[in-house]
DNA sequence: CCATTCGATGTTTTT
DNA sequence: CATCGAATGG
């Protein structure tokens, strides 16, 4: 523990907010904190106050984050500043709960009780669909999972969905989702928004757990507290008790996750909660410069349903805020590449350069383009490693060991068996049915089927036989058990020998899996995690931990490597120069069809994307881009409009300017200047019109006009057809079609933009 | 039972 | 264009 010395350090270097905010005692605490204004550095320095003043124990200090990375970070800075292994938890709100569900047990389950992930969620959505007789065309897994999670996010059972239900298709929805309750009971599982709804009831209807829960963690704090959702707050303040020790942080106008049920009004209408909470607002600066800061502040001030706040800096000035026109999507690929390289060349370290972009499906050309130019880059959160299909397909091995009852993931084992196909396992299901065995009992029992021919029987028994054995080498932890199922079901053998590249790589996820059951062990023998030692709650634990890591959590922060990730994903990292492309109209505010967009929502997230930078913003449009292989012609951004002219150099690449919506400046790059007069842009409010093939745009016909000179009688050669002959070409522009008869595949249309002919 | 092919269909954001 | 699911043929 620290002395009075300490105690000074604590508060040292802090400013008069930051150290109200970190020496607060007693009783309910917000923080609002704007972006770079330190707001991790006073949560951690309050945890080391606390302690150092010995308010106390690190073991009655709880401090809640959202990711997991976040929640590394965080203990990382804590053990710098008061010793690491002192014993504060630092969790996730579903961790924690995860955690604190095991050791109780869930109101209904059992504390083997699986995790279900978005992936197993569909698919028991999809199963109570086709149980009903649905069609999956109309009621899609996918959307009536939305729904579902959307009520449990406003805390509301299936009853309560039946009886507001207006019409058949919620009378609907309201049947699918009582029915996948029910499954996912008979499952012993609970998906993520159950692992909160059941702590809340835990919590509610188990004074003994809420007294023992709250004299053991007497601080609680809890970060980025504006994307809370109804069911994470309730548990906070559950926890807290009345007037409680309960600190919370955050900042209404970084709130991006109303999506997933975040409830902004959590943090807005903190004080009406606890009407004796102290506030401290954290409105210095010290991330951005002037510019850039003066644009984010000036576009949030369009937000109507917002408490205001100012920010100021004491930084630079800085650069303008570049705005770039580019005139396709391709050639807004070309030009950030380009400009990251520049970047690169002025000295800036690669892993200070992030692009950010709306959907994660643009970053494919940026992608492309970067890698074309040698420029070490990674998409964060691009394939979350534990969800890949066949990671899961091993995984589940040891998630029916763990729970005999999931028979979710005993249908994928058989659906991953060769010859236990759909007929085999209906018969199996109908043997559980008269005998009233689990299915996996059943499979046991599967001699007992007259109707199962040896060759299938066999299959069946291979599998229950893989699961004994598992159960055997449980003791041998994690990775040799992995280690026994790709042995043992020939997974990797059989992707690694596959023609296919993509599979190949899929063989290495395979091993990467197995290495990753290793670490885990050793990391488990050095005795970093707590419970029992060895034996069957290794995998256990393991499952739990994969479960609930986030995409986001598999970045590893390369300092040589430019970032690549959505705004989402962007939130609490900061970076030196920011690209933030695809700002047009559309996609910031993103328009989804039948659906308002949320211009609120959206405007705080390019608020976020704004406020990453420390020293440059760059923001991209393009005329043209491609979705669905079709042409769009886009306006730029309206949010581009309300960002305060003075703060930005707008250019044009390709030799454009911007629309009029500001003053024309000299050209960046001009790739294809020319022709591009020729060509009056549609700016229609974003939702751009598809246009025939004449219409399409000078640029793109500038880029697919190269090879067009081909004529019918040309030879030309094809990466896959081979050699052939020209016989006729159709339409213009984009949609050029070229017919070639070639000399081994006979006659093909090619769309000449993509077929890449050369000519001999 | 399985592999291949064809057609339709689709694009947020994530614990 | 890419991916997925269903249909189809072996």
């Amino acid at each position: 523990m620290m002395d009075r010395a300490g105690e000074a350090l604590i508060l040292a270097d802090l400013t008069d907010e930051q150290r109200a905010a970190v020496s607060h005692g007693e009783g309910p605490l917000i923080v609002v904190a704007g972006p770079g204004s330190g707001k991790t550095r006073v949560i951690t320095r309050r945890v080391a106050w606390l302690i150092a003043t010995g308010a106390a124990p690190p073991w009655q200090i709880l401090a809640i984050t959202f990711t997991n990375k976040a929640a590394e970070e965080m203990r990382r800075r804590i053990d710098d500043l008061v010793g690491a292994g002192t014993g504060v938890l630092v969790s996730t709100f579903h961790s924690f709960c995860a955690r604190t569900l095991r050791r109780y047990g869930p109101p209904g389950r059992t504390e083997s009780f699986a995790i279900y992930d978005e992936d197993d969620q569909r698919a028991c959505v999809k199963r109570v669909v086709e149980e009903l007789r649905l069609d999956e065309k109309v009621f899609r897994p996918a959307d009536l999972l939305a729904k579902i999670s959307q009520a449990k996010n406003r805390m509301l059972s299936a009853e309560d969905y039946a009886s507001g239900a207006l019409g058949f298709r919620d009378d609907t929805i309201a049947r699918v989702f009582g029915k996948y309750e029910e499954a996912l009971a008979r499952f012993n599982a609970l998906d993520f928004d159950d692992l909160l709804l059941s702590m809340v009831r835990l919590l509610e209807t188990r004074q003994d757990v809420r007294d023992a829960l709250r004299s053991r963690y007497r601080y609680i704090l809890v970060d980025e507290y504006q994307d809370t959702n109804l069911p994470q707050a309730r548990i906070a303040n559950l926890l807290a008790g009345e007037n409680g020790n309960i600190c919370v942080v955050g900042d209404p106008d970084q709130s991006i996750y109303r999506f997933r049920g975040a409830e902004i009004l959590n943090i807005l209408d903190f004080e009406r909660a606890h009407p004796a909470a102290r506030e401290v607002r954290l409105e210095r600066n010290y991330r951005s410069t002037k510019r850039i800061l003066a644009a984010a502040q000036r576009l949030i001030e369009h937000n109507i349903a917002r408490r205001a706040k100012t920010l100021y800096t004491e930084n630079d000035e800085g650069d303008p805020i570049r705005v770039v026109r580019c005139l396709s999507d391709d050639e807004e690929a070309r030009w950030v590449a380009r400009a990251v390289e520049e970047s690169i060349e002025r000295g800036t370290p690669p892993g200070e350069i992030a692009i950010f972009y709306r959907v994660a499906a643009l970053s494919r050309k940026f992608e492309e383009e970067l890698r074309r130019r040698a420029v070490r880059h990674q998409v964060v959160g691009a394939v979350p490693f534990f969800q890949r299909k066949e990671v899961k397909d091993v995984l589940a091995w040891l998630r029916v060991l763990a729970n005999p009852a999931d028979e979710q993931q005993v249908r994928r084992l058989a659906a991953l068996t060769e010859g236990l196909g759909p007929a085999t396992l209906r018969r199996v299901e109908e043997l559980a049915a008269e005998r009233g065995l689990a299915l996996l009992e059943a499979m046991r029992a599967v001699g007992e089927r007259g109707d199962v021919r040896p060759q299938e029987r066999r299959a069946v028994e291979r599998v229950v036989q893989l699961l004994d054995a598992l159960a055997e080498r449980a003791r041998e932890g994690v990775g040799p058990m992995l280690r026994a199922i790709i042995e043992e079901t020939g997974i990797e053998r059989a992707l690694r020998s596959s023609e296919n590249p993509q599979e190949r790589a899929r063989a290495e996820n395979v091993r990467a899996l197995v290495d990753a059951g290793y670490e885990f062990d050793e990391r488990r023998a050095r005795g970093g995690a707590q419970g029992d030692a060895g034996g069957a709650g290794d995998f256990r634990e393991f499952l739990d931990h994969v479960a609930l890591l986030s995409p986001a959590d598999q970045a590893e922060d390369e300092f040589a490597t430019v970032k690549l990730m959505t705004l989402h994903a962007a939130k609490g990292l900061e970076f030196d120069d920011v690209f933030i492309v695809g700002a047009d109209a559309g996609f910031l505010p993103l328009e989804r069809e039948g659906e308002a967009p949320d211009v609120e929502e959206e405007r705080r997230l390019l608020y976020v994307g704004l406020t990453r930078a420390r020293r440059r913003v760059t923001l991209t449009t393009a005329r043209v881009r491609r979705t669905y292989g079709q042409d769009r012609s886009c306006a730029p951004s309206p949010f581009l409009a309300e960002i305060p002219r003075e703060a930005i150099e707008q250019r044009g690449a390709g030799g454009d300017d911007l629309d009029g919506a500001y003053e024309p400046l000299p050209s960046f790059d001009v790739p294809f200047a020319r022709g591009a007069e020729s060509f009056a842009p549609a700016r229609r409010n974003g939702r751009a019109e598809r246009r025939p093939p004449d219409f399409a745009p000078a640029v793109v016909r500038a880029a697919a006009a190269r090879p067009s000179d081909l004529v019918p009688g040309d030879r030309v050669e094809h990466a896959v057809f081979g050699k052939g002959q020209v016989v006729d070409i159709t339409g213009t522009g984009i949609g050029t079609r070229v017919k070639v008869e070639f000399d081994a595949v006979g006659i093909k249309t090619l769309v000449l933009q993509y077929a890449n002919l050369q000519r001999i």
